[in-house]
Parts: structure tokens; C-alpha cells; sequence
DNA sequence: CAATGCGATTGATTTATGTCAATCGTTTTT
DNA sequence: AAAAACGATTGACATAAATCAATCGCATTG
């Protein structure tokens, strides 16, 4: 049988968790809140966890039910979405390799205040809630690290709220253009492997809408777009349209 | 010399302050995030904070000065602004009695990333961020505690969000409406001392368009006004309009 | 290869909301 | 009391953005 890149990184992945798993999984990314545990406590965090697949489209976790777990994400890219009443949603933000997830209820009402769904294939650990809440009470660097995480996702959603509220659709879609080049994909010919209308669902416009002002970047030749690859040429002009709302 | 109810107030206010400030000041409202304190660590909190009284209309907190502080509000209500570019201004929310303030960047960039400003007079103490941090690395409780009222503001921004950028301004009048008098005020015809700028800057839209939204509801006989002071009749119909989008 | 399906694109039209300007009612000032 | 100042209100108009509908390109299927 025959195995595709894919599933060789997973088992890739499977290997260094037999031992650390998290510390190691997470020691290149930014969020490492757990490098200040010991091994111990890693130990216990690790025990009971449990790895699972997505394939790109699935959910991982669904808005609204009971919240036991959280998430790391050790590979791919997932979407947060908050579902709304109707159709209507609003993608908050990218999730890529090297972070972990609380689902919003952590810590109030142990459930879900959003939807996180796969973007293309992604692989995570499942880890029990009550283990989070032992970590804080023992380790009380562990907690300012959650602290921090925290409070930068709640400046994040701020900057997002500010944004959508007092900013022109040009405006935002430089914003959405600047997030997915400079924090998510960090390389310049990007390939979101979003649909325009995810895209759209991140700025809070219409699909069409979406469409029009990416086509005034083309023609201005701020950016080329092939299929769902992008490529900045002018950020600074980006910066500007964001700048000016 | 004459008392105004107000200075007798802040009298009795400092009178408790003498011993265990915070606790004492906090132990009934439901962010006593205080509680958990030992007296000695109660001891440390209050040892250098300072109590300041702001006017009506004077700022508590300015957005992007470097945070040094966290804030209690004591008696009296203020409004968190997020300032965004020109003189666009979104009310994220109001803070009444007994409120923890860190500003925002608390843990992360030691700047503010909003404004508060006082709608009434204010009683506030101002504790030293770093007792804050020494108090995490203490008390565990106390980081459980702190990590609690993260998520719940980081769930109520949320809300803000879903609602603003996914209901037309009725939705947004009704919730608004709700916000007051379930969550702030409590009763029921009540007071907001809030301009109709402010109250249309709490749901991301212009005065006029508040103005009308208001007139709306009051020929529906849903709500009646006088001034700043609001009667809810018809709350029902408030929930209905919320839910319609 | 034709047919079907689906996302992306474009155009025509509608609508929710913002902008601008005038008026009204109170309060404050002179 | 007259005048000035200011917030609230209303009306007329402008416009950003949504909606609706058609077409296009491309991949998938029969």
C-alpha cells in the first residue's frame, strides 16, 4: 500500500510524541506556553491525550457543544468560525501549526463559543480539560503563560472588532490580505487554499463585494491572485488603504 | 458645610478601605476575583494602591499609554472606548461597581489598548500591575480567578462582534436595550446618563440612525423615553427583534 | 465528447445606513 | 428676558454594500 506525504508526516509526528509530546510539538512556535513545565507535569499532561486526523473540511469542534477538551494544533491549517442565526458566519481567524485552543467556554462554562473547522488536513491533540486546570494550580508559570495567551487573543478580537466596525471594505481586505501574508502564511506567494467566500466570511462582506475590491487590487497592481494563491506586490499600498479605512 | 449623597459615599468607602480594601469593596459583587486572597496577600494588594476620584466626563485610562496599573472601579459607571482611527470611537462596553479594569495588555505588552473614561463620578483604585503578577505566581486560585474573567470578557467581545457585524441596526438597538437593563442598570426604567451619540457608538452607528431606530421602538410602544432615562414595556419584543437579526 | 455541477466573476438593481443641513427644545449665559 | 449654546430630532439626499441574476471557466461525471 501505497502512502502519501501526508500520512507520513503524521506518523512522523506520532513518533515524537511517544516521548514530550507537547513540549516538543510545540517548541518552535511562538505559543509554547508549555515549555515551562516539567517533566512531570508534561507527563501528566501527555497520558491521556489523544491524536486524531482531520481531513480538510471536517469540524473539530463544534459551537455550542459541552467543552472537555482542549485542542493543539501540531499541523495544517483550521478555521475559527462564530456561527450566527441563519447562515450567517464570521470567520475570526487562521489557526496554523503550533497552537492551542480553548474553544472560549474554558474556565466560565465549559462550552464551545465557536466552531473550528479543517482547512486542509490537520493534525491534533485532544487534551482533558481538567489536566489545564491541575497545570494552573501547580505550576503558577503555566498559568501566567495562559494569561498571556489569553489576553493576546482577546486584543486580536478588539483589532478585528474595531476594524470591521470603522473600516470601508478596501480597508479590510487589506487588513485580511496583511493577517494571512505576515502572521499566518508568512511567505509572499501565499496559497490560501480558501474560497473566496471563506475569505469574504473573514471580513464580514459578501462574496461578490469580496470579489470586486480584489479585482481593484489586481487592476492597480497592488496584487496578482491565481486560483486561491496570492501574491502582494505592494504592501505598502495595502498598509496605506488599511491606514486611510 | 453641606454633604452631597455622593461625598458621604466616598466617605464610607474609605472608611471600609482601612482594613481589607479590596475584599471588603468587592464581596458583593460577582467579580470578587479578591476572594481568595489569604490577609497577608489581601495586605500586600492594598498596601500602596491609590484611591482617586474622577468627574463625570474625565478619562481613567488612556488608549496607548503603557499600562502600569490595573483599575477598581469602587461606585460609579464608565465606559471602555477603543479609539480607532480619526475621531471613530466604538464603546465596547459599560463597567459599573465593583469591576476589575487591566486595560487590556496587562501580561502581554504593558499598553492599553483602550480608553475608559468616567460617565458618572468615579471611585477607583489603582493597584500596581506587578502585584498583580506577584499574586498569579502566590495564589493559583487567584490566577483561576483572573483567567475566568479573561474568557468572559474575551466571550462577551465575542458576542459584541457576531451581533455587530451580522444584525441590522434594530438587532443591534434591541440588544443594546437588553445589555442596559439586564447586565448594567438592572431595573427598570433607568437611567443611562448616556448621550444618543454614546448609545449609538455602544452599536457601531451614527446618532441619527440610534435616533430613529429609538423613535421606531417608541411608536411601537415597545419602550418609552425621557431624556436619558429609558423604560423597557415590551421586553419580549425586544428578544424577538434581537433574534431576527 | 457532451453534460452536469460548482466556484468565480460580472452586471443591474435595491436597500440599509451614512451624510448633510435645518429645526426644535432646554439650558446656560449675558 | 434675550441670546447663545448645545443636544435631540427630523427630513432630504447620497452612497456603500447587499441582493439578485446571468455568465464564464473548469473540473468531474456519465
Amino acid at each position: 500500500m501505497e502512502r502519501t506525504i501526508e500520512s507520513r508526516r503524521i506518523e512522523e509526528g506520532c513518533v515524537k510524541c511517544k516521548d514530550r509530546c507537547c513540549a516538543r510539538c510545540f517548541d518552535d512556535g511562538e505559543d509554547s506556553i508549555f515549555d515551562c513545565l516539567t517533566k512531570e507535569e508534561l507527563e501528566l499532561l501527555v497520558k491521556e491525550k489523544r491524536h486524531v486526523h482531520f481531513k480538510a473540511g471536517e469540524t473539530i469542534l463544534k459551537q455550542n457543544t459541552s467543552a472537555s477538551h482542549v485542542v493543539c494544533v501540531k499541523s495544517g491549517l483550521a478555521k475559527i468560525i462564530a456561527e450566527g442565526n441563519g447562515d450567517k458566519k464570521l470567520i475570526l481567524r487562521l489557526v496554523a501549526s503550533h497552537s492551542i485552543l480553548t474553544g472560549g467556554g474554558l474556565f466560565i462554562d465549559e462550552v464551545r463559543h465557536f466552531t473550528i473547522q479543517a482547512v486542509t488536513g490537520v493534525d491534533c491533540c485532544f487534551i482533558d480539560s481538567d489536566k489545564i486546570y491541575e497545570l494552573v494550580s501547580r505550576n503558577s508559570q503555566f498559568a501566567f503563560e495562559l494569561l498571556k495567551l489569553n489576553n493576546r487573543q482577546n486584543m486580536e478580537m478588539l483589532n478585528n472588532l474595531v476594524g470591521i466596525t470603522q473600516k470601508y471594505m478596501p480597508g479590510r481586505v487589506s487588513d485580511l490580505l496583511l493577517y494571512l501574508k505576515n502572521e499566518i502564511f508568512l511567505c509572499n506567494p501565499f496559497d490560501t487554499r480558501l474560497s473566496r467566500q471563506e475569505l469574504a466570511d473573514m471580513t464580514s462582506m459578501t462574496m461578490e463585494s469580496f470579489i470586486r475590491i480584489l479585482k481593484e487590487f489586481k487592476s492597480a497592481g497592488i496584487i496578482s491572485v491565481e486560483g486561491t494563491t496570492i501574491h502582494v506586490h505592494d504592501e505598502e499600498a495595502l498598509n496605506l488603504i488599511s491606514k486611510k479605512g
